[in-house]
DNA sequence: GCCAACGTTGGC
DNA sequence: GCCAACGTTGGC
């Protein structure tokens, strides 16, 4: 299994939506980036990933699962960009911000800190680890 | 609201 | 195929 970092401006689609969907799920549509599509090819269902809120919060502020792989988006007819289904799967209590994540040298060569633009990243076995515990959860 | 960083586009 | 111009994103 692997894992990942998707980031919403919560003004766009927040956390409090996802969790509305609850098991069905959302796609993860509007991504025009080819870095980040190219992620979304890579998902497989089960994987795991941080729900991040960029601008006003900027924290990981929940836990969200795989449930469908690569599919053309349905907001689009341009056939180059596809997505994921998400789903929540529990909210972090305690968000972790980018300053925490900043703040901590295991976490120096995350995407998020280093590319923070891109809006779909991968997240290493290790980072997982880290945020979580600073999140309170275990992994 | 500003600005830096980055990705994309289009002219050559 | 290069590079300048432009648009977008996100942190501050």
């Amino acid at each position: 299994m692997r894992y990942w970092l998707f980031k919403s401006e919560p003004s766009t689609w927040s956390w409090d939506q996802q969790v509305a969907k609850a098991d069905d799920g959302e796609e993860w549509d509007g991504v025009r980036n080819y870095q980040a599509r190219n992620f979304m090819r890579e998902m497989k269902v089960g994987d795991r990933g941080f729900f991040y809120h960029s601008q006003t919060e900027k924290a990981v502020v929940g836990i969200v699962e795989v449930i469908a792989e690569a599919h053309p988006d349905s907001t689009t007819d341009d056939d180059r960009w596809e997505c994921v289904d998400i789903k929540a799967l529990w909210p972090v209590e305690a968000p972790v911000t980018l300053e925490m994540i900043k703040a901590d040298p295991r976490l120096d060569d995350m995407v998020l800190v280093k590319n923070s633009r891109l809006s779909v990243q991968p997240v290493t076995a290790e980072e997982w680890k880290v945020v979580c515990g600073l999140a309170g959860i275990s992994p």
